[in-house]
Parts: C-alpha cells; structure tokens; sequence
DNA sequence: TTTCGTTATTAATAATTAATTAACCTCCAA
DNA sequence: TTGGAGGTTAATTAATTATTAATAACGAAA
C-alpha cells in the first residue's frame, strides 16, 4: 500500500513547502489547515502519518492528536509534531496526547527526509530506538539533542548535532562536503568554505579524535580509529 | 550527448556572467532574453537544461515553464529557476509550475557549477554500484572511498583512487596515456608527462606490482599478472 | 526591549598532506 | 650503442584542512 503522508498546519507556505517535498519523495500527501481538519481527512483518507503543528488555531496539534488516538474508525497513523525548538513544553504534552515522534523547526527538506524514512522504518519494525549508537561508548538521542560518550552524557549546539548525526547515520561512509552543505546547512544557504572545518573541530574536541576521520580531498567519515 | 544549458535572464550581466561560468566548465550555453524567446530558444535547441530567471519582462519564468513543460517538441528539459533569496512565494510557484530545482541569487559561480553537476546527477540518477571488486583480495568501495586488498582496508590519495578507479572499471581494457589524462585529470588541466607514472609507481606500492601492467608505448591495464 | 550568554560563521594563518615536477635511471628494441 | 619510453626518487609546489580568534547572529531571560 503506498504511504501517505496528511500534513496539518495553518502556515500555506510551511504546508507548501513540506508537500512539495515530500510528494517529491514519493508519498501521496495530503493536508490540512487547522486540528479540526486534520480529523476529518483522517477519517477520510486513513494517512498512514500525520505530520502535525502543534499549534494551530481552531484546534491544536495536541487536541487533535487525542482526538485521532482515540478514533476507532482511523487507523492508528503514525502522528509526528512539528516544534520549534523553544517550545519545550509542547513535547512532553504531545507525547502525553500520543505522538510517536516530533520534529523541529526550522524544517530542512532532505533531513526532514531522512527523518520520516527513519520514523516510517522504525515504527514498522517496531525497534529501532530514537537513537543511534555506535558502540558502547558513543550513541546519540534525537529526541534530545544529547550525546553520550563513555556514560558522559551532554547536549551539544544544534548544528554539531545534525553534523554529527548524518556521520553516524552511515559509519564508514565518506561524507563530501557539498552533501554535508546541502544536507545540513540546506541548498540555499551558502556559507563559508571553513564552516564544516570548525563544526568538526568542535565535535572532536568534545568526542575526542578517535573518531571522526579526515578524507582531504573528499570530505569525512565517521568511524573508530 | 553533450549537454547544453539554456539560460534566461532580462540582465544581460547575470547571463554573461553565468554564460562564462557555465562554458568554461564545457556545456554548450544557449542565451534568451525573457520567457517567450526562451520558450523560441528550446523549441529550436532541445537544451538539457533550463536556467531561467523569475520575474522578466515579457513573459515570465514561471509562465515560461508552463508552456515548456505542455510543449510536445520540447524534450523535457530540466528546469531551474533562480530567485533571489527573499522571493519565498516565487519558489512555491516555480515547483507548481514543474521546475525541477531551484538557484537562489546571489550567484557564486563555484557553487553554480557544483550545484549544476548535481542536479544532473540526480535526475539522470544513473546508480553506479559502490563497490568494485576485482577479486574477492582486492575491491574498492566508493561510498567509503577506501581500498581492501587481501582483508587491508586503507585510504588513499584522492587522484590515486580515481585513477584506481577508473583501471579497475575495465579490467583487462587498456587505458592511453591521454584518456587517462582526460579522465581523471581533465581536459583542461596540463601536467608533465611523468605525472600518470608516479601516481601509478604510489598504487604499485600500495597495491603490489600484480596488478597493474604497463604496455608500453600505449598505457596501463589492470589484470592479474 | 535590552542584555547576556551561547552558537554559528568568517577570516587569517598554520599545518599537513597530496600532486606535480625535475632530474636521473633502467630497460629494451632497432 | 643509443634513443625512446617508462620507472624512481626526492624536492618543490599546490591544495586542502586545522586551528584560533574575532565577530555576527540568535535566543532566553530579565
């Protein structure tokens, strides 16, 4: 059956934006401007994920989730909010309502990609934690920003963070630096040359050398020594 | 087929200057002045791709896109927009309109060009294997661009590896001297004669001398000896 | 708002590694 | 034997990354 993605929010261009690329992906996507909408489509169409704003006017995020966690005609969807980062608050109630996962604003189109491939995986084969571990010693939490090291744990700023995630989302692989750039930074960013250089070097100095490896001339991988 | 870029824009800078970025790198570069002669232009050229400006006199891009996108005789082009970064709405408008992609302004021609490569890339989306083995003692793997020989796995030099590479593509195929330049090197980079021996004298030394074999007064081949 | 602390980016320079050249060597066929 | 083709090595140059500090941008809290 082929997925689909139901997205809710009362921003056009956000909604715009994510259809886009995620029916670029893809998936049949559709979409809705407030909480009381969403629960209508999702009767309607049966999404198998809703991609959700937490706050909306009409109703919100965290009503309408309750509402569809509770439906018996829906068919239990996948239910992911949309947060910005400040609203910390809003997490902890949208998993009480019965969200499987959040993402947060500002919305970078290939990891919000990744991201959903990820959840879609995840809740399939029902494993798969929300973080990712490298070995005993070295594993990261999305859901908090924090990385774990030798039972040190930290949260880092938040570009180390998604530099450090692409890297370990495939041990091994040589990263180049433009896939760094459009992946992390996006494809209409243009920063410096160096910028990788210094978010790498923080990330060593608080992982230690052992594991982030220098490609010249092609980029880095993320491996043990 | 050698692929040709048509570029529309009302400024006659911004075309020069794209025009000469884009040529030195080897595309054919065709010019209009706005969206109707550039719907003229790849009616009569069948350019790969469309590098077209927004907001023009005349006809506008997304206009133009429309058309192009409805045309018969056209072959599809890939279609890129370029928008000036605040022009948020304009790219919502550009992807209803079938654009394929888009370049926000301002330009940087090192940028341009890498973005260009990989929008090619992806929608030719001709999927290379990552892994070329030659016997189960030797393989390279491009995703972690690294060399196995006999269970060693190390890195190497970039221009080795491509070099490696390429030999490996065709094993048993000879390869002259100026293919090899052309390939890995360019064609519009001059270097000495003796460049290509060392690179191979480094991957001998890596690699053993059983691999690569020389036949003089034409190339290399990669074989077992 | 304003302020303060943090994070992200740039810029300049140092360090490192890779690529190229240059000089000389070897081999082999004519 | 000798000239061309490739081999070898070390030195040079070029390219790329690391590092550091300064600055800008941002976000949270007062």
């Amino acid at each position: 059956m082929r997925r689909s993605v139901l997205i809710v929010d009362d921003e056009k261009d956000i909604v715009d934006f994510l259809q886009y690329n995620i029916e670029k992906e893809g998936y049949l996507v559709y979409t809705a401007e407030n909480g009381k909408k969403a629960v209508e489509m999702a009767r309607l169409v049966m999404p198998t994920m809703i991609l959700m704003d937490v706050m909306m006017p009409e109703m919100d995020g965290i009503e309408a989730c309750r509402i569809i966690r509770n439906d018996q005609i829906i068919h239990e969807p996948i239910v992911v909010f949309l947060t910005s980062r400040s609203e910390d608050y809003s997490q902890i109630a949208a998993f009480d309502a019965g969200g499987d996962d959040y993402i947060s604003k500002p919305i970078k189109p290939r990891l919000l990609i990744k991201r959903i491939e990820a959840i879609f995986r995840r809740v399939n084969k029902i494993e798969e934690p929300n973080q990712i571990s490298f070995n005993k010693d070295l594993y990261i939490d999305r859901d908090k920003f924090l990385v774990s090291i030798k039972g040190d744990e930290m949260y880092i700023p938040k570009k180390e963070f998604e530099l450090l995630e692409l890297l370990m989302s495939k041990p091994g692989k040589v990263f180049k630096r433009d896939q760094i750039l459009s992946i992390v930074w996006g494809n209409d960013t243009i920063v410096g040359e160096r910028t990788i250089d210094v978010h790498i070097r923080k990330l060593r100095e608080k992982l230690g050398d052992a594991y982030i490896r220098t490609i010249k001339g092609v980029g880095y991988t993320f491996s043990e020594k």
